[in-house]
DNA sequence: GGAATTTGACCATT
DNA sequence: AATGGTCAAATTCC
């Protein structure tokens, strides 16, 4: 790969870090006015049941979205192979942590634990804590040397169920302003993050006959574009499903509770988490 | 009650 | 021995 691809890449990358992230912003607003549609019972009935139909999709489409932008910044990072990762979101990366070993474990058919050593497929710092739309399962977290927070582990949820190989790591990198690095290895192979990949669109074209339709018609008496549910069945990997996708709170206890750190710094941290991911 | 998270123990690597 | 990654029982959440 040749200087001029290589900075192209790099370009995409950052684009797509870009739509990734107005993609969570968007989210923020959806997820909202979801919960406010719940709470507030002081609305017109006909409007609070619309809007009860609406939402929900445009929630579950956001995280689409944002599957698609992490499922591509992932192919793309792997088809480019360049050494640098993708760490260029917001801010630059924390120098401290430049030194870290890419060593990655993995369990062996024996049953024992063994390290194998991997690199990264993707890694990006940004100043909130993203959502990817990917379904992931927490399984343990950890205090690194040098670092006061805490790294969070994560697989892929339907790993059991798919046999999906996909890992995640989370965790903060900075104090203020705040900065949280994620770490992805390996590429998801479940049906949940390929149904929505072009590639494997018409493997899924038949659950069409179950999917949202949405038709977008003018309302000539109040002059407002609404999109009307024509059908809605419960979806497979639909956000209202039993298994929830992307749970936040990950690092919300990453700050270790030591003595020497302060209460009231405690509580800023915690305020920060409820202004960015209260759902 | 089932699913998800937490947490300490265990293991591999360096 | 120190460190980081994973497991699984205990706990919490919905």
């Amino acid at each position: 790969m040749n200087n001029n691809e290589l900075s192209k890449a790099t370009i995409m990358e950052q684009e797509l870090l870009r739509g990734r992230d107005v993609a969570n912003q968007l989210l923020e607003v959806v997820v909202d006015n979801n919960n406010n549609n719940k709470s507030n019972s002081s609305r017109k009935e006909e409007e609070i049941s619309e809007r009860s139909m609406v939402m929900p999709f445009a929630e579950d489409a956001v995280r689409k979205v944002l599957r698609s932008f992490t499922n591509t910044l992932l192919l793309l990072n792997s088809d480019t192979q360049h050494n640098s990762l993708a760490i260029h979101h917001h801010q630059s990366c924390n120098s401290n942590n430049n030194n870290k070993k890419n060593s990655f474990s993995n369990k062996s058919p024996s049953g024992c634990n063994k390290r194998k050593s991997a690199a990264p497929t993707l890694q990006s710092d940004s100043s909130i804590l993203c959502e990817d739309g990917n379904a992931w399962r927490k399984y343990g977290q950890k205090k690194m040397k040098n670092s006061k927070y805490l790294r969070s582990y994560y697989k892929c949820s339907y790993k059991k169920e798919e046999n999906c190989n996909a890992m995640r790591q989370v965790e903060r990198i900075q104090e203020d302003p705040p900065l949280y690095r994620t770490t992805y290895y390996g590429h998801h192979t479940c049906k949940s993050s390929l149904a929505n990949h072009p590639h494997t669109e018409l493997e899924t074209a038949s659950s069409f006959e179950s999917s949202t339709l949405l038709c977008f018609t003018s309302d000539h008496n109040t002059n407002n574009t609404l999109p009307i549910v024509t059908k809605q069945e419960p979806q497979p990997f639909s956000s209202s499903s039993t298994k929830q996708e992307e749970p936040m709170e990950v690092v919300s206890d990453d700050r270790i509770d030591h003595d020497q750190y302060s209460l009231s710094n405690d509580y800023d941290i915690l305020s920060d988490y409820e202004l960015y991911f209260n759902y």
